[in-house]
DNA sequence: GAAGAATTTCAACGATCGTTGAATAGTAGT
DNA sequence: ACTACTATTCAACGATCGTTGAAATTCTTC
């Protein structure tokens, strides 16, 4: 029998700690098929270690997934918030445009896809997962996401100060799912278009994201 | 040991089917927890009916799922569709607006999930989760949906005859992406919004939607 | 009410699950 | 060489997994 039957691709050893080659294999597998779809055993098998250095490492799968959230998500946010404060300052005294809040909001995450696309896509693609679940997705989300989102909001209301906050509130809603399906790749795009548009060219589509979404935010705040 | 330790609620077995009674049980559990979060014992437990009978009325687990979604996809690919021949039998001879074309996609579904709540609401859960998954989302998703979603496209190049292929999909991507979030039902917007708006409150989302929608693909295919 | 088909019950299979304890190997400072 | 600590290996636990075959029951039709 073979010593990793299950993994399909294998973590390399190479210069990489035990520690680090069980968070990416287990990223990888968790953003394809799910938490409850893959065992600890495949994730070992990928990560080329025995099943009870992921206990050593890490309390349970439980904690093991947290920790994968934990390691990528204070980059994500200090990105972000740079892009927003750069906005802000770019316009001393009156508000940004929509389009350039939005773009501060959205242009970090795909241009840090679009440029570290195998270090990222995986993480992405498990954010996109969690972002649809109605269970367990609430806690996670908020718990990391939420402060900066209302920030995010914040600035919003200051560029458009007419705007209900229902209309408000359901517009960063639909730019949350737009933004999420796009970074979780599915590729249904590419196979609907033909080929006119590609779910993995980051490059397409972080201008036209923004622009896209300004225009909606701004109709459904028109008084 | 009590006899059905899994689930917390149960199916009631009144006047349903067997049959009919797993298929509920199976989408409410899929739904929450995932296909490979949910075990056959559950699903039968809370249909209150013997494990086995999991495997004479479907032939296997991914059956079952098979089934849970053709259930109901023809009803909804059916009054989309009658949607969007109303909408342009009203206007003979020029195309509708872009916003009475994604009406016509979106209100079916947000008014169905409006007025038959507890039928629907797991099933649009269902689909929320495919459509953010690469793997098994695409192909689903794609023998499903897609022939409606060309349907529409068609509809939509003829009110925006002017735009370029790439900008109507990705247009449409983010469109899917809004509208699969929103009736994902994950309760994020209630807490975010502090109550000024609410993710299950379909009435509110059902004019919003395309009016925002609308406003996208506008900018985003004016020359 | 007998015959035949459809449905339900019961018991079990091999495999895999998350998790653990104890033994072994590797490394650093004294 | 000895100690103390970290890292890894090996073997196993009880529980649950998807699935199945055969017997028992209920339903339908004459």
């Amino acid at each position: 029998m073979l010593k990793f039957k299950y993994g399909d691709g294998v973590i390399k050893k190479d210069k990489q700690t035990t520690r680090e080659r069980i968070l990416d294999a287990a990223e990888e597998l968790f953003a394809h098929k799910g938490y409850e779809g893959v065992s600890i055993r495949q994730i070992m098998a990928k990560a080329e270690a025995d099943v009870s250095l992921a206990y050593y490492h890490f309390k349970s799968k439980r904690d093991l997934f947290n920790e994968i959230m934990l390691r990528r998500v204070e980059i994500l946010n200090d990105i972000r918030l740079k892009a927003l404060e750069a906005v802000e300052e770019r316009h001393p005294g009156n508000a940004p445009s929509v389009e350039e809040i939005i773009d501060a909001f959205t242009h970090p995450l795909l241009d840090l896809l679009a440029r570290e696309h195998e270090e990222w896509k995986y993480y992405f693609q498990l954010i996109a997962h969690i972002n649809n679940s109605p269970d367990w997705g609430g806690e996670l989300m908020t718990r990391y996401f939420d402060p900066l989102v209302r920030r995010f909001l914040e600035a919003l209301k200051k560029a458009l100060p007419d705007c209900d906050d229902a209309d408000l509130y359901w517009s960063y809603h639909f730019l949350s799912g737009a933004l999420t399906l796009t970074f979780a790749e599915t590729g249904r795009l590419d196979n609907l278009s033909g080929g006119a548009a590609k779910s993995s060219d980051m490059a397409s589509v972080v201008d036209r994201m923004p622009k896209f979404l300004a225009a909606g935010f701004e109709r459904l705040c028109k008084k």
